[in-house]
DNA sequence: TTACCGGTTATACAGACGGACAATAACATC
DNA sequence: GATGTTATTGTCCGTCTGTATAACCGGTAA
């Protein structure tokens, strides 16, 4: 009974580090958290289950690991595409939009990963944390840019009401978001950024986006 | 060793069934999908494992069954306070707004339920084709609302348009949702609804809400 | 009373799980 | 080239899971 010895491969750890968590995002997308086993992310990552322990501590740490990459890459593509730009108040609002409704953000396979680490919010005190953070900092965001649209076009506005608005376009953004990327084939690409930078329009009383 | 028996109880069939699914109901909103085992709803509801599998062929079914019964409830909730309205369309529009951004449709424990359900989409194809269902009902309901507010303020707008409308107006409420379910402390009572209105108002150019 | 039947309980079982650990292979340092 | 260090492998263990099944109980009808 000799099994042959499966062939030792070395990585640098950064980049194991982050094989393992591609293949927990993997587990995730094709079958919820409850499929994020140890032994189905080594199997996917072609590693044995004893290394994924070497680089996580525990499960818990892998799945929080896995969450910060997930949500750091979403707000990282939308930053990349805000630096990219230069001009004006107005024109910076509507790439933030339009960034956060088209691939590859706005994506099924975010989605499901988005939901599935929601789902854990009341298990994990966590997750909680690092949820309250990435929702905070995308309204915080949102607002910053709006209250610069208004000062940019010298309109006066209480702070209070473009808090309001923060919330207002974060709830569109969010709930165009989760429409488009459970229907993704459904909508034709970039539809849903049109119809994201008209309805923000009307929620601003803005037609200078 | 010997462990007295449990108590013998006999309840109606639809009793039972009903109380299994607010025992799996209430391991998901504690601890997502994963922590709801047979053995822990059987727990809850105060009964053997055994008679779960008496009541659902297996495990799938009796999710199947409580994502069902959780989408009716939230449903059912917004068809009543709409027929309790026997006025025009703006304030049939206006009430499925405020019901949709009030408890007990927004809830901390209706949207943990959503979650985890959600988080199975890929994984399960009865679950997916239950979400579309209940997503295209909410759309639909919503589209039929602004368009018969449109026919009684005798202002014309093309189908497409209204669609459009439908779409954001949705996203407009499952965001705002999301929100209040999650920052139950955070807004005071009905500040959400109010900003829901607000916004709606907006998207659609109208003051008559 | 008695015999039956379906709801209910208790227990068994095979498989998968997370975590622990010793053995092994490649690399780093001297 | 020898030696220590770290990444990686293979294997084990106790626990928990979903499911299957046998034993039990209380009402119902003959």
């Amino acid at each position: 009974m000799m099994t042959k010895r499966r062939t030792f491969h070395r990585s640098s750890p950064a980049e194991r580090r982050s094989d393992l968590i591609a293949a927990t995002q993997e587990c995730i997308v094709q079958g919820g958290v409850g499929a994020a086993t140890i032994r189905k992310v080594a199997e996917i990552a072609d590693v044995t289950p004893g290394l994924v322990r070497h680089y996580f501590p525990d499960k818990k740490a892998l799945l929080c690991a896995t969450y910060q990459a997930t949500m750091c890459a979403m707000t990282e593509q939308i930053t990349l595409a805000l630096n990219g730009c230069e001009r004006g108040a107005a024109a910076k609002l509507r790439i933030f939009i339009e960034a956060s409704l088209r691939p590859p953000v706005m994506q099924q396979r975010n989605h499901q990963l988005w939901a599935s680490f929601r789902s854990l919010i009341n298990a994990d005190p966590t997750i909680s944390a690092m949820h309250r953070e990435a929702y905070l900092d995308y309204r915080n965001e949102c607002q910053r840019l709006i209250r610069d649209l208004y000062v940019e076009l010298s309109i006066a506005q209480p702070e209070k009401r473009i808090e309001g608005y923060a919330i207002a376009v974060n709830a569109v953004l969010d709930g165009l978001w989760l429409e488009g990327c459970l229907n993704e084939q459904l909508f034709a690409r970039g539809e849903l950024a049109e119809l994201g930078v008209a309805t923000v329009q009307a929620i601003l009383g803005l037609e200078t986006l």
